[in-house]
DNA sequence: ATAACAGTGTAATAATATAACAAATATTGT
DNA sequence: ACAATATTTGTTATATTATTACACTGTTAT
């Protein structure tokens, strides 16, 4: 008796697959357009798988642009702890992966000495290239 | 001559006072229906003043929530540096304060040595009532 | 076999946010 | 005071993001 799913379904893994090609993250109405082809024709079939991979960790939601990317990070079987580097100018993201980063945010107790299971943190700046070219 | 506004405008005052006087984060919908009566008649009219109220660091956008809370921190006049506890359960928000953390965030640098000028941290939990009824 | 559960398909609609345009008001430099 | 510049306002329309509700299909556990 698996806990926990073990396989994607026909919709997830069409998602999925959209995500993992993309150089960045997505919309959801721009995965709709992307895999209209393949059959999923509504706006709820997307949403039904996106909210799926996020729970199983595979994707992640970029909160500050409504989008989707996936998970580079293979900790991370369950979505709990996350960080990205969003570039103001080029809208470029990347997932932050920082062993002392997540420690640091994982045992942070709050002045009432409370500690949270699961957090999400954005930064913002301009990436390496739009540093250059500036 | 002011570089920054010193004062705010009519429809900036009373969307702020509405989100003040709030226990928590409102979303930008309920506030239009709050101030109807002030005068204040289409959404765009709220999401104006509040564009401008987060870029003055009176406000906060709950990224989360799509909702919107009033700075508690006197230091964020400029609002680049906000972490915040969000209750699972009862949906309470609260900013967080810690000069640490935020000294700690402020300071981080990836793995490929680049610094941040901005972040938005979201800690995810069960706040100290809904840990107790539980 | 059947109850419990996860997934699908479809239509409709809710909730969140922005574009485009015209006018009024405030601020600054001279 | 006056023109030039900025900001703010008002209004309509529309774009974008996300969910509700309902009927149906397939799998798994007992």
């Amino acid at each position: 008796m698996p806990q926990k799913q073990e396989y994607l379904s026909k919709n997830q893994q069409i998602v999925l697959s959209i995500i993992e090609k993309a150089k960045g993250p997505l919309k959801a109405y721009s995965i709709l357009y992307n895999v209209q082809k393949k059959g999923i024709k509504a706006p709820l079939q997307v949403y039904r798988a996106l909210e799926k991979l996020i729970e199983i960790g595979k994707i992640h939601k970029i909160e500050s642009k409504n989008a989707f990317i996936a998970c580079k990070n293979s900790d991370c079987e369950i979505s709990k702890a996350t960080a990205f580097s969003i570039c103001n100018n080029c809208e470029h993201v990347k997932e932050i992966k920082n062993s002392k980063l997540s420690k640091y945010l994982s045992n942070f107790e709050d002045n009432s000495g409370m500690k949270y299971k699961k957090y999400n943190l954005e930064f913002f700046g301009l990436c390496r290239d739009c540093k250059l070219k500036q």
